[in-house]
DNA sequence: AAATCTACCTAACGTTTGTTAGGATCGCGA
DNA sequence: TCGCGATCCTAACAAACGTTAGGTAGATTT
């Protein structure tokens, strides 16, 4: 009857993988806007140009969807991050790493897909399973971080008695607050990059203590 | 037939008003745990210890009911930012204030009650009319951070160029997200706050840039 | 040309959802 | 003692939910 409306105008995911990827993309721009829960398979396949049963063609359930989801989310940052630190000249300063790493971060973060910040959204509200299939993926970008501030503390450039575990934490969290109020109309992610970095390499006093 | 079960074992609303504090209380445990629409009325209701239509005698519907979980929320940690700030002896220093301020805000967050972390998991989930609602809240303690910000800036406390909402925002964005991972096992929520306020105020490099 | 496979559709299932209507049961003031 | 509001109950409603079964059109393979 109807012909299949075709609004595929350039998702996270496009490209090789028709149906696959436009549900994946729908689902992320939902999920980010409305929580997992509130977020029907209908809601989703209406989004992604198809009928809901469709869905069950391309995964097992809605559970295989935000999980799919969640891992792309991180892999896509992770991959900017990387990517990001690789293209540093060799003559860069640990303080330049960690800036170029916030600024990759953000940048995917904030302009460059709904998975990313699906994932900061619903993370909390998915099923228990959900949760714990996501956890190797995010684990493991959470050791690039480790990593980079472990060398900046080998090479002296570190507060001696700073807690880096800690460091890192308030470091991604304040990153991935930014989604709750940031308007690229009024800011880069450029510029907030380098602003945050500015902040958390030499914090917001005048006078250093020591 | 069977007496209604009464757990009553302490919850943030108590003491004042049984049914509707009942009710919010266990709202809050569970909008903080599964999000806002995986919630349903029947499961706050047997939380409270009564029946689900049950609820409409204290609330126009489920809207209401997170409305006011939000509202207060703030006001919780509001109130205990407040308090700790005028308990400051007059000779504390504004980086003490902030400190304390921080303590305050990681204190009520982290070990107070459920309905403030609910506030920080849910408010990107609920309907526009609600978060609407909520935002005179939300700005009045927003405002609590820039007047404390303000007076450093005027005092000369703080560093020159520093942009003082992005500064709030991170610090406020990187205390809530302890949330997601924050163990009472492990750290007191006072240890916590005074490693965020350090690593805030004086940054993560061992020597200044200026 | 026949058979197969891919990608979707339609229609239905049992359950759960928010919400409403119409009682019960209780303590308290008159 | 009577009535009355407050508090909670039961039962039902239409709508929406995740999921399943079976069918169909078009491309690909044989």
């Amino acid at each position: 009857m109807a012909t299949r409306s075709t609004k595929q105008q350039g998702g996270a995911t496009e490209g090789f993988d028709g149906g696959r990827a436009r549900i994946l993309d729908a689902a992320a721009r939902l999920f980010r806007e409305h929580g997992y829960a509130a977020v029907s398979l209908r809601a989703i396949a209406a989004e992604a140009g198809m009928q809901g049963g469709s869905l069950y063609h391309h995964f097992r359930g809605k559970e295989e969807i935000v999980s799919a989801v969640l891992d792309l989310g991180i892999l896509r940052v992770h991959e900017a991050v990387d990517a990001a630190l690789a293209g540093l000249p060799p003559e860069a300063s640990l303080s330049d790493a960690i800036h170029a790493a916030a600024a990759a971060h953000l940048e995917a973060l904030l302009s460059h897909s709904d998975h990313t910040s699906a994932n900061v959204r619903i993370f909390g509200q998915v099923p228990a399973r959900v949760r714990e299939g996501n956890k190797t993926v995010r684990r493991a970008y959470e050791a690039l971080w480790s990593d980079l501030l472990d060398r900046a503390v080998t090479a002296g450039a570190l507060r001696p008695g700073l807690d880096r575990r800690l460091a890192r934490r308030a470091l991604i969290g304040a990153l991935n607050a930014t989604l709750e109020w940031f308007d690229p109309d009024r800011m880069s992610p450029a510029h907030l990059a380098t602003a945050y970095a500015d902040l958390f390499l030499h914090g917001i006093l005048k006078e250093p203590a020591r």
